[in-house]
DNA sequence: TCTCGTTCTGTAACAGTGTGCAAGTAACAC
DNA sequence: GTGTTACTTGCACACTGTTACAGAACGAGA
């Protein structure tokens, strides 16, 4: 039953994820899920702890503690980019601490590897979380459901600022975002280091 | 009519924000509203246009490039923590760029004149408030409508990793946000410049 | 004055959402 | 048989955004 939820949000969104319309896809009524996980919050909240076990942690590459803080902060990025179903659908409920904690785990072990313990690794921590989450928010962003009016790179395009051409341009460009992630997370990784 | 939305959502949050809701505190039926928004989506596209342009760029202070960029990026964050329900409206929307937009713009032109330009000062922009997004998401994240088992601290607290005792005590313990976004965004802009 | 078109408002409904309640069925224990 | 428990169903409530339709008000032209 939570399989059969996670499939279908991983299928067609967050929003396909309706107490009838799991109760359709099961040939139930909507009653019988309600006495089985309680609510709708609690079918969430299993769907996601369900889907973070599966999330057990790769084997993470690297050498020098530099590198493997990347790679377990790359992962991170990478597993909720490959699962933006239900990581929208967790961010939507404030699970998303709860999603991605083993992974977390992972990170904390490479700065500890790395000499950080206690405040400075927790400072750390979270100072590479909070950057991994801005670039989410980008990244699983449905451009196409948002008014053209109100995409950034229009507004650049008609902005009238006193800024040089270029720059101008420049940000009315697309932009590569995992190159910008890589370059941003490295800033973040190398203060704390 | 968009005044008495941006009040509503002010007061009661995004969430209160419901046509009937607005008609009744307008006395009027949801239809009246209809014939002149068109839709919700045009509604909140309004009330952000409206609060956008209330978000005049305060004046920048700061001697140094590098002071007046941490100023001008602070000044994105502390404006939407500030209206934390419009900027929370915003982000369901998809309109954040919209309104953030004027704010933007004051970064774009410290970056040059910090000797920025073109791609580079694209690329610096661009990294910059992918930081700030993510430092909002946790700012305006609502603790306590979250589910007690689905909070960090929680989830640390009853983790039983190999890490150091220290650490795992440190990331149970709740964290200084703002200082925590002055050191990343520092190290962020740092970097580039 | 009468009529026509435009602008605005109200009534009532549609389709969809999460959720709660009373009743029913089937299996198992005594 | 009689319970007791696990599970299911049907139906309703209160809420959401949205709209088809019926008017009211009002100024312009005949």
């Amino acid at each position: 039953m939570v399989t059969k939820a996670l499939e279908l949000v991983e299928a067609e969104g967050p929003d396909a994820l309706t107490m009838r319309r799991l109760a359709a896809e099961l040939d139930v009524t909507t009653t019988t899920i309600y006495w089985h996980v309680g609510s709708r919050d609690e079918l969430i909240t299993e769907i996601i702890r369900q889907q973070s076990e599966q999330l057990a942690a790769r084997p993470i590459k690297g050498t020098t503690p530099r590198q493997r803080i990347m790679a377990a902060a790359t992962h991170i990025w990478e597993s909720a980019v490959e699962h933006r179903a239900i990581t929208s659908l967790a961010h939507q409920s404030g699970a998303s601490s709860l999603l991605q904690h083993p992974l977390e785990v992972a990170l904390a072990a490479e700065l500890e590897a790395a000499g950080l313990t206690g405040p400075a690794a927790a400072l750390a921590q979270r100072s590479i979380l909070a950057t991994i989450t801005g670039f989410l928010v980008l990244a699983l962003r449905d451009e196409a459901s948002i008014r053209e009016d109100s995409r950034s790179t229009t507004l650049w395009a008609s902005t009238e600022a006193d800024l040089d051409r270029s720059t101008i341009d420049a940000l009315a460009a697309p932009h590569d975002l995992p190159k910008l992630f890589e370059v941003t997370l490295q800033a973040v990784v190398d203060s704390q280091l």
